[in-house]
RNA sequence: UACCCCAUGGUGUAAUGGUAGCACAAGUGGUUUUGGUCCACUUAGUUAAGGUUCGAGUCCUUAUGGGGUAACCA
């Protein structure tokens, strides 16, 4: 291995994008200086597919000494917001990145962007255009025709000069008058075909108000953007591939000094939900989730509240990898990835969702043991703490069964299992209502077997997780499943998206918490032993505790019943 | 087929002309006071056909399949 691939292998980043900038440079392009850029548009919430996107600018900035700007690309004023911008700053730090200094607004450079647009009038390389949308369209031929060239192209530059300053003044009505690039009405990239670089909309912009009635479109903005900022490698998604030329064009075509360059690499997709965020959007506001950051959102607000973990993210973004091969990613991936640092980092508590009562036969009403608990068996430093024990308990439902088959190692009629951190436990009564429902065991304890060991030695193969009744606070869980059903939910455009939705990805139950839990202020995602990572919701109250579940352990046992 | 892009196990991703590797998933076994974790092992891959080469997943040609692009959105 060579030190460049060690390197590499050090950073966790090795792609075909890195591979293009160490050849840059090698080659000492922009003298050595890597400053990426992290754009989007604040018309919305940040997901997970642009959680790689900010892994991927911030990690190759930090790879190569350089830095990485956020900018909110906001020229649509339609469609922004400050709730949007500032829940995108929250997001992207809460990511674990910083920007430093460098956070940036494109609506800071219309003033800029519109004396380089008057750069391009004045040599010829812009003309105001006075086609309707309809007629736009109609003369800019289709996939397979060229275009033709608008009546109004040949302007002088006089004219153009003055129609262009008429329009940011307000003399013409919205979408009456447009400002276009001249440049190939016949190219076979229909984007090169004189596209449009300023439209005339009279509405609000969250900041910069009512002071511009006209406003730079997309193609025109983005390279000069990047250009002003210094930016030298502009990493965008592969649906901007056939942008490039036109890209480039704007920064060859103006006076611009710096010469940054678009690369496109396909964005990330996973399965069972979607990244649209139009389609997000809808699902906010039609009510089927609770909010952007609803727990069951691919949102990174959502994934926040479900108890993720930034490093969670980050490592699944990097496992993901960075092609050009458009794939999706299996939900397991993800899954795996806040598992493996949970595994590591969670607290372990005493929790029973599904409660059916035990009564310990031989144990004296009111007597109270107080048992040590391992608050992390991966990590030694977390410690212990300590759970009370009495003759009421409650274990989970699951953990008993009549007629067990030789290989359940739980509860049943005559047989033995361990209380975790307790006592040994054997079943010898099962209690049914007149349903014919079990409602109650009776079991009696090993007075020897404290702390989860006899001195017989003797072995117990199934250890259960259980709670003191009157210690217990009841919560409330929420259960989430993947949002939809379907493996690409709003990939055809002839199913409803909706009848794709997963009508169980939210159950709510009654839970009993250990003291230890009920009593701390819990704000990182725990552990419930056996069962799997909760967090404390924002909908808890001091009278209600709520948690959401944030992925279940891997079950063997179950798997094995299918 | 107007132009552009892409193609490696089920999924994602390495291999930069020289032994097709890793991760997830799936499965088998072991350890275990979480049927978790951990450990070991197994299954499974270069879209096709030509060409260049001592040697091709990699380079060339063609075919096939998939995707993107015709907003005064980004």
């Amino acid at each position: 291995m060579n030190d460049l691939e060690n390197n590499n292998v050090e950073n966790g980043l090795n792609n075909f994008i890195t591979e293009i900038i160490d050849n840059d440079i090698a080659n000492n392009k922009n003298n050595g200086a890597v400053i990426t850029r992290f754009p989007p548009e604040p018309n919305g919430y940040l997901h997970i597919g642009h959680a790689q996107a900010i892994w991927l600018n911030f990690s190759i900035a930090k790879k190569f000494g350089g830095k990485c700007h956020l900018r909110m690309d906001d020229t649509n004023p339609e469609k922004e917001s400050i709730e949007y911008a500032n829940a995108i700053q929250e997001d992207v730090k809460w990511l674990g990145w910083d920007w430093n200094d460098d956070l940036y607004f494109a609506s800071d450079y219309y003033q800029q962007l519109y004396n380089y647009a008057i750069e391009l009038i004045s040599s010829g390389k812009a003309y105001v255009c006075d086609l309707s949308p309809d007629e736009f369209r109609e003369y800019k031929g289709t996939l397979k025709e060229p275009g033709r060239p608008s009546p109004f192209r040949n302007r002088s530059v006089e004219e153009n000069l003055t129609l262009f300053e008429e329009m940011k003044n307000g003399k013409y009505a919205d979408g009456e008058k447009c400002l276009r690039a001249k440049i190939d009405m016949e190219h076979p990239n229909i984007l090169m075909r004189d596209p449009a670089i300023y439209r005339i909309r009279r509405a609000h912009h969250y900041r910069t108000l009512d002071k511009w009635c006209i406003y730079p479109i997309y193609d025109f903005a983005h390279p000069l953007e990047d250009a002003i900022e210094n930016i030298t490698h502009s990493i965008c998604t592969l649906e901007f591939e056939v942008h490039r030329p036109l890209y480039n064009w704007f920064v060859e075509n103006t006076s611009v000094k710096a010469t940054p360059q678009q690369i496109e690499f396909s964005r990330l997709d996973l399965s069972g939900t979607m990244m649209s965020k139009r389609k997000l959007l809808q699902l906010v506001e039609e009510g089927v989730v609770a909010g952007w950051d609803d727990p069951r959102m691919p949102t990174v607000s959502g994934l926040r509240r479900r108890g993720y973990t930034p490093e969670a993210i980050n490592n699944f973004c990097e496992k993901a990898g960075i092609t050009k091969f458009k794939g999706i990613i299996d939900l397991s991936l993800l899954e795996h990835c806040v598992r493996e640092d949970l595994n590591k980092h969670a607290s372990r508590y005493l929790a029973v969702m599904n409660p059916l009562k035990v009564t310990i036969s031989n144990w004296e009403e009111g007597r109270v043991d107080i048992l040590e608990g391992v608050n992390n068996p991966e990590d030694e430093t977390a410690g212990t703490r300590e759970i009370p024990f009495s003759k009421h308990l409650y274990i989970d439902r699951n953990d008993f069964m009549e007629n067990a088959p030789k290989k359940f190692f739980r509860l049943s009629e005559g047989r033995e299992v361990r209380l975790r951190y307790a006592y040994y436990i054997t079943c010898d009564e099962v209690i049914k209502d007149e349903n014919g429902e079990v409602i109650e065991l009776i079991c009696s304890y090993d007075p020897e077997s404290r702390g989860g060991k006899s001195p017989d030695g003797r072995r117990v193969k199934g250890t259960i997780h259980w709670v003191s009744v009157e210690h217990a606070a009841k919560a409330e869980v929420r259960l989430y499943d993947r949002l939809f059903a379907t493996e690409r939910p709003g990939t055809d455009d002839a199913v409803d998206f909706h009848s794709e939705l997963n009508s169980e990805s939210l159950t709510v139950v009654d839970a009993y918490l250990e003291p230890a839990l009920a009593n701390s202020d819990v704000t990182k995602t725990v552990q419930f032993e056996r069962q799997g990572y909760f967090c404390k919701d924002k909908d808890s109250t001091a009278e209600k505790i709520i948690f959401n579940r944030t992925a279940s352990l891997r079950d063997s046992w179950a798997k094995k019943k299918k």
